[in-house]
DNA sequence: CGACACATGTAACACGTTACATGATTTG
DNA sequence: CAAATCATGTAACGTGTTACATGTGTCG
C-alpha cells in the first residue's frame, strides 16, 4: 500500500521514469527503506493497469516516462487527507506468540519475553548509535519512529512479564529455567508513562 | 510467519484437523485475531509439502487429521527460542509517510500529522473501551500491545511535530491551513518517557 | 578493454485475504 | 424440513521479495 502511493506522490511532481523514481525514493526516506528496482517497474505495471497513471517511452525507447494520471492525482490526496489505517484487528506477531506462549503448556514464556527484550534492546542500541551518525531529516524521522516503537514494545514485555510473573503458576514446567526478575508494578487502568527501558 | 507457527504450535498439543485449528487459535488470541478458515487449509498445505507436518485421512474421510512431524517439531522449538526479528529496515507506513510528506512541496505535514493523530487516538479509545469490557487473558495481553504501541505513535506524532514546527517554514505554501498546535518540546537524547497522551 | 552506473524488465515465490463451492451432520 | 454448524477445499488477487536476464553508455 505504500509503495504504490510513495510512487504516485513522487509522479505528482513530475513525469519520471522508473530508476529515476527509485532513487528519488531512497533518497527522501534516507535510504532506511531499501526498494528493489524491479520492484518499481512491477509497481508501475499495475498503477498504470488500474488507470493511475500512463506511460510514454521517450529518448528512443531507452526510457520509459510515467506521467500521473488525474485518477491517481486523486488517489493521492485521499491518500494524503486519510490516515494510515491503523490496525485494530491484532495483527501484532509478537503479542501473538507471546499469548501464544502463555497458553501453551511447557513453553517457558519469561524465556520467550526475555528473548524478544534482549533482541529488541540491542535493536535499539543500533538505532540510536545509528541515529548519531546520521544526519538526514527524513532518516532522523523514520529511525525516531522505530526508536519509539522499540521502547514501547520493550514496555510492553515488562508489563506483561510482570503480570504473567504475579498469576498463579501452575504451568511452572518449563522447558528450561528462566531469570525470574520481578519487573515493575502492574498499572490496572491505562499503563502508558512506563519509565524504566533501560536495564 | 505467524499463522505457520501458530499452527505448529497447536499441532504440537496433539494431532488436529483444520477446522478445530482454527478455533483453539481463535480461542487462545480472545478471537482479536480473527482467522479464516481457508487460510488453515492452505497453510496446512504448505506446510504439508515443506514436511513440517503429516496428513491423514480420519473418521471415513471426514476429517483430515494433521500429524506435526520432527521437522516441523525442530521448527516449533526454534521459533520459540529465537525472538520475533525486529524491523531494522524501517517498514514503518505512518513514518514513511510523514517524510514523504514533509520533503514533497504543497503537503501539508501538519494537517497529515494531525489525520494520523485523530485516528490513532480514535483507536487508543476504542481498545481501551474493549478491554474494559472483555476479560480473556490472551486478549488482553494483544489489546495492552496495540495500546502500548498506539501511545508510542502519538508520541512519535507529537515529537515529529514538534521537530517540524521548528525548522524554518520555508514551505509554508500548503494546500489548506493547518491547526499550529505548539506540541511539547522535543528532547534531544532518547525520545522516552514522554507523558503527554491524552488531548 | 573492463568495470560500473544507467535502464528496463521477467519469473518465481511467500504470505495473507476474500469469496465461493460443496457436502455431511446436528438440532430446533 | 430447514437452518445452523461442522468440515474441507479451490480460485483469484494484492503486496512484497529475491533473483536473474539483458542491453546501453561512460569512464578510467
Amino acid at each position: 500500500m505504500s509503495i504504490k502511493h510513495s510512487l504516485l506522490v513522487l509522479l505528482g511532481e513530475g513525469d519520471r521514469y522508473g530508476y529515476e523514481l527509485r532513487q528519488e525514493f531512497e533518497g527522501r526516506t534516507g535510504g532506511v527503506w531499501p526498494l528493489n528496482v524491479g520492484q518499481v517497474y512491477t509497481t508501475l505495471e499495475r498503477l498504470e493497469r488500474d488507470g493511475l497513471v500512463t506511460r510514454e517511452e521517450s529518448d528512443g525507447g531507452r526510457q520509459v516516462r510515467y506521467r500521473l494520471a488525474d485518477v491517481g492525482r486523486t488517489e493521492v490526496e485521499q491518500w494524503w487527507s486519510s490516515p494510515v489505517p491503523v490496525q485494530k484487528v491484532g495483527r501484532d506477531d509478537v503479542a501473538l506468540k507471546i499469548a501464544l506462549a502463555a497458553s501453551t503448556p511447557g513453553v517457558d514464556v519469561l524465556a520467550v519475553i526475555h528473548a524478544q527484550r534482549r533482541a529488541v534492546m540491542t535493536s535499539l542500541q543500533d538505532l540510536n548509535r545509528a541515529k548519531r551518525t546520521g544526519s538526514d531529516e527524513a532518516w532522523e524521522l523514520v529511525a525516531d519512529a522505530l526508536i519509539f516503537r522499540a521502547e514501547a514494545e520493550v514496555r510492553w514485555l515488562d508489563h506483561t512479564e510482570a503480570r504473567l510473573a504475579q498469576r498463579t503458576p501452575v504451568t511452572a514446567s518449563g522447558t528450561r529455567g528462566a531469570l525470574q526478575t520481578p519487573g515493575a508494578s502492574a498499572p490496572d487502568a491505562v499503563p502508558a508513562t512506563g519509565e524504566g527501558v533501560q536495564r
